[in-house]
DNA sequence: ACAAATTAATTAAACGTTTGTTTAATATTA
DNA sequence: TAATATTAAACAAACGTTTAATTAATTTGT
C-alpha cells in the first residue's frame, strides 16, 4: 500500500477511535511506524491531513444515490428499500469514518471542515427527501414529515453503531460480539428499517405478516 | 447560583460544544470569571469534573421511567407515547448534555466513564424494553426487534440535534432558527415519533387518518 | 550504460506553545 | 485565630510544527 494511504488509514482509525483532539500526531506517527515529521511534510498539518481523509473517503459514498432517484422503473418503496441496503453496507464498511462525521457534526470545531460535511451527507439526504415526497405525490405514501423521517432511518443505525460496548449490552451478547462484523446485526437492521418504513410510509398498510 | 455549580454548567456548555480534549481548563476558568487553580481546588483535576457534570446531570433523569412499567392503568402504546414525551422534553430541555454523553458514547477514551454513561442510559432503555415485549406479549404490539426499535426512537432525536447548522439546512431554515428552543420542532418530532411506532407496533393498523 | 546532478524521502533534534496541575503566598470569612 | 477561598507564578509534560542534515531515488548529460 502507498504509505501516503497508509498514514492516513491509521489516522482514521485513531481518529475514528478517540477523537480528533484526542489523537496526537505522534500517536499516528507511532501507530503507522514512521517519523512525525512525516505528517507535516505529507500533508502540512495535522487538520489538513483530516480533511485529506474526509474527502479521500467521501469520494467513496458520492454518486451511489444519484441513479436512484431518476431509475423511473423503480416503485418508491423500492427505492426505500436499496436506499436502506446501500445505507446500511455502507455504514458497516465504514464505520470508523461515519463515526468521525457524525462526531464532528456535533462538535463547535473547525467550522469549515463541519460545513463541508454537511454538504457531503446533505447530498444524499436530498435524495432521499426526494423519493418519500414523490411517494406522497402519487399517493403511495402517507402525509409523514420527510424530514424527520430521514433522522429516523440515519439515527437508527448511528445509535446502534455508537458503541461497541453500548451494542453489545443492549443486544445481551458476550465480549467477544464485534457488532461492525456482524452479519447478523446488519441484515437485523436493514430487516428492522424495511419494515419501519413500510408501515410508517406505505397508505393502506394493514400490516399482514 | 453556587460557584462551584456555576463553574459545572460552564465546563458542560464547552465540552458540549467543543468536546472534553476540545476544551481546556484555562477555557473554563476564563469564561467562568475564575482562576484556573479553582478547578484543582473544587474538583481535583480535570477528568474529575467531567464526573461530576455527568453525576449532577443523571441525577435528574433518574427515576423518570422507572413508574412508567409498573403504572397498569395504562396501555403499552400508551406508555410509549409517555415515554417519547418525556424523551424528547429532556433533550430539548438538556442538549449540551446529551451532546456530551453520545459524544463521550462514541468515544474509546475514559473507559470507566464510558461504562458509566452506558449504565445510565441502558437502565431507563430496559424500561422501554419491557415495555415493547408486554406489547408484544400480549398480542397489542407486532413481533418487532425490541432492541432496534429503541435505537430509532433515541437515534432519530440525536440526528436531528445533532448539529444545529445540519438541523437548520436539513428544515431548509434561515440562521435565526434555533433548533434546541423551538417548540415547533420539539412537537414535530414528537407527532412524527409516535405516528411511527404506532405504524411501527400496533396490530391490524390501518392506517386510517 | 554510467557517473553526476537533482529531486524526493526520511531522520533526530529542537522550536515555541499550550496543556493539566501544583505551589506558596495572600485575602476573605467564620 | 483558624479554616476557607483566591491568586499569580511556576511546573513538567505533551502538543503541533519546523529545521537542518542525511539517505534514497530519479533524472540528466555524455
Amino acid at each position: 500500500m502507498d504509505k501516503k494511504e497508509y498514514i492516513l488509514s491509521v489516522a482514521l482509525e485513531l481518529f475514528g477511535q478517540k477523537g480528533f483532539e484526542g489523537t496526537s500526531i505522534r500517536d499516528i506517527a507511532c501507530k503507522a511506524d514512521v517519523n512525525i515529521a512525516m505528517i507535516s511534510y505529507y500533508f502540512g498539518s495535522k487538520e489538513k491531513m483530516f480533511q485529506s481523509i474526509v474527502e479521500n473517503k467521501a469520494s467513496y459514498l458520492k454518486e451511489v444515490f444519484r441513479e436512484l432517484v431518476n431509475n423511473t422503473s423503480l416503485t418508491e418503496i423500492e427505492k426505500i428499500d436499496l436506499v436502506i441496503d446501500h445505507y446500511v453496507e455502507r455504514i458497516f464498511a465504514h464505520p470508523l469514518f461515519h463515526h468521525l462525521l457524525h462526531r464532528e457534526l456535533s462538535l463547535n470545531q473547525r467550522t469549515q471542515m463541519h460545513d463541508r460535511i454537511i454538504d457531503i451527507l446533505l447530498r444524499n439526504i436530498m435524495v432521499v427527501k426526494k423519493i418519500i415526497e414523490s411517494g406522497i405525490k402519487n399517493k403511495i405514501f402517507r402525509k409523514v414529515d420527510p424530514e424527520i423521517t430521514i433522522a429516523t432511518l440515519i439515527g437508527t443505525i448511528n445509535q446502534v453503531l455508537m458503541s461497541e460496548t453500548m451494542c453489545r449490552k443492549l443486544l445481551q451478547k458476550d465480549k467477544d460480539f464485534k457488532p461492525y462484523q456482524s452479519k447478523k446485526l446488519k441484515e437485523r437492521i436493514k430487516v428492522h428499517l424495511k419494515q419501519l418504513m413500510r408501515a410508517h410510509l406505505l397508505l393502506g398498510n394493514s400490516n399482514g405478516e
